[in-house]
DNA sequence: ATCAATTGTGAATTGAGATTCACATGCTAG
DNA sequence: CTAGCATGTGAATCTCAATTCACAATTGAT
């Protein structure tokens, strides 16, 4: 038998190692099986801790809500200039690519399909607590001259989506050919400059 | 009976109304038998016409290139400027955002997730292609002027989807609330300002 | 018109995975 | 120390969707 630990701990672990066999092969590769080895248990013991997988997969993502929201925290701390603070976050989200493909590709799944309103809520929480806070930044970086003020903070927080989300797919459709730092490091500088620039 | 059509006809019908099931409620609303309902046939009618849903959804697949490409090639047909055929096309896909969720987000988990390479590789070309149309766009442009020259056209093409790509997740997260239309409206000003300038 | 191939049907069969259940074992409060 | 609860186990069971199969209807070539 394994060792017995109380219904928190094996939550949490339940939860984590759920996160990591989506992040590394997809939603469709989370099993019940797979997840009670990697946990050191066997099947039925998962039942223990959840009532069904549906509410494993909602723990999952509020894993995720929780790391996502965590990173743009960091990133507003690691650097005093705005700028250089939206340059901090995208550089993680480059540096997680490689060994997280499966989250955001579960992320966006979910949220345009999942049938339980319950599900999609907390997936558009997810989304929109994480442009929040890139917005915020970008406020702040109004506030302080370095970011044009002619445009809504959300606006661009979604074109610095638009930074990331290529670049997933990208990573994973060529099997690494594709080189995300190379591209990042062509397409960071021209999005800063389009955030400075008010016309030639 | 369902009136009997040759094979080649019948694989046609059903890969079309598979693409629509996938493209308004995403690949794990697409069953053989809600398909063969669809089609106007019981479940093992499917069976006459493809040998597996697998060998479906790969023909999906290939319906989605061949659409997805001939959108490109219709954008560069439909004005004379370059950035014009840009923005024709990204207007095009945002007007195919409401009623076609399911394409891209099944493009790309596909893209990730399929274990079979050559589905895989299949999926890869479809991005590549469609990349490979947009970044013909931008070098026309680069040659004629209109887009500075000093960066690579397949770094803006990249750029280019990432205007899309945080429509698509975006738009059904809220479920509408969401304005495609006004975002790009703020996007794209930005973008093309971004193609010209130089510096201030 | 006829026969062979093609296409369609309805009833099984299969398989994979989630879930339940009866029982075993370990922990903890009293 | 021991009763009772919490946790773990292994063997079913349940469910759902894909697939197969034996048989029927239709079509097209001769």
């Amino acid at each position: 038998m394994a060792g017995k630990r109380k219904t928190g701990a094996r939550q949490k672990i339940i939860t984590e190692q759920a996160l990591a066999m989506l992040a590394k092969h997809g939603l469709a590769a989370v099993n019940i099986a797979g997840l009670a080895q990697r946990v050191g248990l066997v099947p039925s013991g998962i039942y223990r801790h959840f009532k069904s997988k549906a509410e494993i997969v909602d723990a999952v993502l509020n894993l995720i809500l929780e790391r996502l929201t965590g990173f743009a925290d960091a990133a507003a701390e690691a650097a005093l200039d705005p700028i250089e603070q939206l340059r901090s976050l995208l550089q993680h989200h480059v540096a997680m690519l490689n060994d997280n493909p499966g989250i955001p590709s579960f992320v966006f799944a979910e949220a345009i399909f999942s049938t339980q309103s319950r599900r999609r809520a907390n997936v558009r929480s997810i989304v929109e607590s994480y442009l929040a806070r890139v917005a915020r930044i970008i406020e702040r970086g109004q506030e302080l001259g370095s970011i044009r003020s002619d445009v809504e903070p959300t606006a661009i927080a979604v074109m610095f989506l638009g930074l990331i989300q290529p670049l997933i797919i990208l990573r994973q459709i060529t099997e690494g050919e594709f080189d995300a730092k190379r591209q990042v490091e062509t397409s960071w500088p021209l999005f800063v400059e389009m955030l400075k620039v008010r016309g030639p």
